[in-house]
DNA sequence: CAACAATATTTCCTTTTGGAAACTTATGAC
DNA sequence: GTCATAAGTTTCCAAAAGGAAATATTGTTG
């Protein structure tokens, strides 16, 4: 279905999409390989600790938690509660998501997922269907998914609904009526979009009889 | 037993997004810029799980954990071990920083941009005719546009298109093929979608007689 | 509202964790 | 080398987590 033609093009016009999308060029390669490698978590608090100079005992002063839990942790040889998490954590000062960190994060060049029509991962709601878009890819800065906006009232909903981040909606079949906060309500027919700081509370019904589709990104 | 913080449930309880949507932390090392002060995990848990709109049940099955055990920790009445802990996010595919992120609540800005049907600011080029969305807004965390894709051959283009940030390509209407760089070029019908690191080399053209339209959300 | 089904919570018991202390292994001074 | 001391590991038991099944709660249908 596709013969790629890899030729590679002479010259013609560059075709850089408007300046304003593309805020800075880098030109970066990566290894292209994005690998979530299993966390030792045991090893990774023993170099810890050990970069910050401390011993089995001092570290125990510090997080609370006994000499003997810690060595048990640090060789795998239990699981530490999450309590026992908070205390390592806030005890060493480190942060949570840097005890987990996946070393080369860093490098995510070269990820992608494609999601094809009505293949996404579903989750139904009363009042809407989700289907998220790139779910094999985690760590994402955009979360994109349809949504089918079952055709009710705006009495199915409890209250605005408020995230964090921002948030850009099209419409991609149907009429919907847009409801936020800090304006009066729109209609939103095929092809309409709209973009707002989803801290704003939003929500949104079907306008017409029938269910309406509309595509959400949302980045934080 | 239960000191049980059920006050507030209720009326909050609100059709959100997906929760994939809400990364909302550092995902790099670094400083310890974190507060991660009152993390209520197994609140935050729950809403995770609603929002994927599973039951209990559902939930053991993808995590391997008892029904109970799960209730339990939602419930807060026990600290789930990191054992646990990691069954729970790949299970449900979330991951880990993300069960940590403090749900930082920032001043609410209520910007708003509505962009209607093909009233966008247009920006045409040889291979593309762009239409960008919501430009009345600025500093904003994506770029949506919606975009005519002229393009028929690879020649078309002079070398890969590479920027930094993600992106996120849904065909609105046509075909069109989906050149990448580490990646065998892929097509995509109407409705198909496809998330990429756009540090990785990228381009596209219309694969059938018409222009194809799409919509490109990029996110630095 | 009874009856039923689906979902969530609690109980009861087994397995595992966390801690004090005993034990083992470095590391050094003499 | 012996002795002394610090660092790390293992033992043993109380306390807490995890799981199966019972119980409670919620939701649906006639």
């Amino acid at each position: 279905m596709n013969d790629a033609n890899q030729a590679e093009g002479d010259s013609m016009k560059i075709t850089t999409p408007p300046q304003d999308v593309y805020p800075s060029m880098t030109v970066s390669h990566g290894d292209g390989e994005n690998k979530i490698a299993p966390i030792k978590l045991g090893q990774r608090l023993k170099e810890i600790r050990k970069t910050l100079g401390l011993t089995l005992e001092e570290a125990s002063q510090k997080t609370g938690l006994a000499r003997s839990t810690l060595s048990k942790i640090e060789n795998e040889q239990i699981s530490p509660t999450f309590q026992a998490m908070q205390k390592l954590t806030s005890g060493l000062q480190i942060d949570i998501p840097q005890l987990f960190a996946v070393p080369k994060q860093l490098s995510a060049t070269g990820r992608r997922d494609i999601t094809r029509f009505e293949e996404g991962k579903t989750h139904p709601t009363s009042t809407y269907e989700h289907e998220l878009l790139a779910v094999q890819l985690t760590n994402k800065k955009m979360m994109p998914f349809k949504s089918l906006v079952r055709a009710r009232s705006f009495e199915d909903y409890s209250g605005w609904i408020r995230h964090d981040g921002e948030e850009f909606l099209l419409v991609l079949e149907g009429e919907i009526t847009f409801f936020s906060e800090f304006y009066e309500p729109v209609n939103l027919n095929k092809g309409d979009s709209v973009y707002y700081d989803a801290n704003m509370g939003h929500m949104l019904i079907s306008a017409s009889e029938q269910d309406a589709l509309i595509l959400w990104v949302t980045a934080s």
